[in-house]
DNA sequence: GTATAAATGTATACCAGGTGCGGAAATATC
DNA sequence: GATATTTCCGCACCTGGTATACATTTATAC
């Protein structure tokens, strides 16, 4: 919060940065080596040298260390609402940036082969805890979507809320499922063409409702 | 697990049963008086007159002294959509039952107002990791959800992941939505129309799909 | 009925995540 | 360079949860 008049991060502001840094770097490092319930924050603080009083001044839980990481995507969806451009559909914005998510291989969409990311994957799936604040995460991104929803294309509140709760909860699905086959072996590279079938499949469930199951049988 | 040969569950078995009760009443006493994150285990197991040791061979964690009781609604739209009468829709099948419990004032619904459920409600919102744990809930029903579509409408596995996912998202904004009313004071009876056309609403989303987000803006 | 095997319960000590506190050290400000 | 403010640390402590070793109760076989 303290800036030099040039504009600058003072040195007590830089060396925060380079502290909280140095423990995320020695917790990933060690949670990806050894596993996020086999290493206890007391071994983080050590290998970060700072004590673990410092460590839980940085991050206020032994996830936090984990999902500060992740914590810019749970705005991300409502952001793209809000950043579509004009005459564009909510939906037809969230595909596209999904579609476009899928080809760049971001690892949100669970589309990233890359070794330390199916390891950090691996790891978040093994730890209860984490998956648990995973979980909350979506209901975060719940909550900032239904508002952007709210406000930028005049939606009525509760169905703001019910839009927000299905769109997140489906990219949810595409996103496990990718990573899941990702993590039995699956290249990225070849399962490219699936991913964008089912998002595809997902986006049109959305748009035109699940009347396959309320009329087909 | 052992019976005699009457039929009746041995004095072992009773004697079991008692203790798990009185564990689990003492426990929803105390939290309900003082909170849940007010209330130690070992005070719980005090009251319960019960080593701490042997309170967690009954519930493996403190929030199951809470949760053990929600633990059939995990699977209950599961139950409903393998129960429907044949040649009924599984959507069909949910928004009736659903539209029942309001009626009955099932608390799942978030449509009841005797104080205990209140006072519970306000229990359960004000401890994260409860929270945290019918955020999991959802989950489990979720996939129960999942798998009951896959085998009694035989629609494709993702398919059913994805409608799962919408069906339970959009039932726990209701619930939630209902529930946040009624802790601010309304009375259930005087919700009921509302909480009736809002569930209409949120099926009417469901089967029809969000052409309104995608076409009109 | 009594001996015995199997559950079940207890006491104690322990580990890990997390917090409160008083003081030491570093940084910013004058 | 003196001082006020942050930041950090070491320590003790609380709580949820587990391991061990032992005592008690219940079921069952004789």
């Amino acid at each position: 919060m303290v800036w030099a008049v040039d504009g600058k991060p003072g040195l007590r502001e830089r060396k925060k940065q380079r502290t909280r840094a140095a423990i995320s770097d020695a917790a990933i490092a060690l949670f990806l080596e050894h596993g996020f319930n086999q290493v206890s924050v007391a071994q983080v603080a050590e290998a970060a040298e700072v004590s673990k009083r410092t460590l839980f001044a940085y991050f206020p839980t032994k996830e936090d260390l984990v999902v500060h990481r992740l914590a810019d995507h749970e705005t991300e969806a409502a952001r793209v609402v809000r950043a579509r451009t004009p005459g564009t559909a909510p939906l037809t914005a969230l595909r596209e940036h999904f579609l476009k998510g899928l080809q760049e291989r971001d690892p949100i969409t669970g589309l990233n082969d890359h070794p330390q990311v199916l390891r950090l994957t691996r790891m978040i799936l093994d730890a209860p805890s984490l998956v648990a604040r995973m979980d909350q995460f979506k209901t975060s991104a719940e909550r900032a979507l239904a508002e952007a929803l709210r406000e930028t294309a005049d939606t009525p509140e509760l169905t703001a809320r019910f839009a927000a709760a299905q769109i997140v909860a489906v990219q949810g699905v595409l996103a496990q499922d990718n990573a899941r086959r990702l993590a039995h072996g699956e290249a990225a590279d070849a399962r490219h063409t699936g991913a964008v079938a089912d998002a595809e499949l997902a986006f049109a469930l959305l748009e035109n409702g699940l009347r396959q199951l309320s009329s087909r049988h």
